[in-house]
DNA sequence: TCGATATTGAAAACGGATTTCAAAATACAG
DNA sequence: CTGTATTTTGAAATCCGTTTTCAATATCGA
């Protein structure tokens, strides 16, 4: 049994939620994928397997997995709710292609820092932030200079 | 005649666009006010001195104003779309306080230069880009505390 | 095992964004 | 000025991802 599997085990029991096998099929599922996926797309990935689990079970659980700190919640601007892996308590920023949906993840420490100057110098208190660079990937640049 | 509303003007011509009054009502309203307002409340302001002018006209201007530029379109989350007047080439990015709903501009070239940096390792071309701090501003802080 | 409680899946409801469409307004050539 | 092609308008309908409802089912502690 793994790290996040016994998180979210935890979690269920901390909330008296139930230990269902829908709960633990959309789990593990989630956890063998590392897209950022949009729930219709895990929802109809998921189906191919395991044809008897609703959307709604599936939403939901997304929604569980995020609450508890297993999912990270994504919304890229193209109306979707996007859901990837959260791993341990890494943290990470995104470029996204607008060309081909590409998206690459990126960390940088320095723009972390400039940040919580930023709060700092507005007394404000960050609880979550989000950085994202929207643009054209290398590949779709060399596609567009044909 | 200001500014913004040439630049709209010449907006218009050159998509052969036409010039209505609901477009000019539109946009002196817009630009007279200053907040980060989604469609439906800057709807309903403009409602009581202009009940003439429907939704759907209120929101096809407010994106004629994103796409010409003088208006900057904002997610912050809740899911609405809000809407801001862009100054000159003036840039700037948001603390949202998820208590009381505060936005706060910040600017920080530290930050703008060092994304142009990730962007260049990664031979990614910037389009746009958005960062927001979510968390809470001083005033909540501090009704929290107690 | 029993029974209180939570969960499930299908379908409905929700809510903001967008589109439809017929009537009205605009631009512009003559 | 017209006349006319084209665009715009406002109300209502539609779209579409998200969330909720609800009756049937599953879980789990006593
Ligand atoms: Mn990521
Ligand atoms: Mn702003
Ligand atoms: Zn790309
Ligand atoms: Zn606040």
């Amino acid at each position: 049994m793994k790290k996040q599997e016994e998180l979210f085990l935890e979690f269920l029991a901390r909330k008296r939620l139930k230990n269902t096998s829908q709960r633990m099929i959309i789990l593990k599922a989630f956890l063998r994928q590392n897209s950022h996926l949009s729930t219709e797309d895990f929802y109809l990935q998921l189906r191919k397997k395991h044809p008897g689990i609703g959307y709604a079970t599936v939403h939901r659980t997304l929604k569980l997995f995020a609450e508890c700190g297993i999912a990270a919640e994504h919304n890229f601007g193209d109306g979707q709710m996007r859901f990837e892996v959260c791993h341990d308590n890494e943290h990470h920023d995104h470029l996204v292609c607008t060309g081909c949906g590409r998206i690459i993840e990126f960390e940088n420490q320095q723009i972390e820092q400039l940040q919580l100057d930023v709060a700092r110098t507005h007394k404000f208190f960050i609880k979550s932030h989000r950085l994202e660079l929207y643009g054209l990937c290398s590949d779709c640049v060399a596609t567009e200079q044909q």
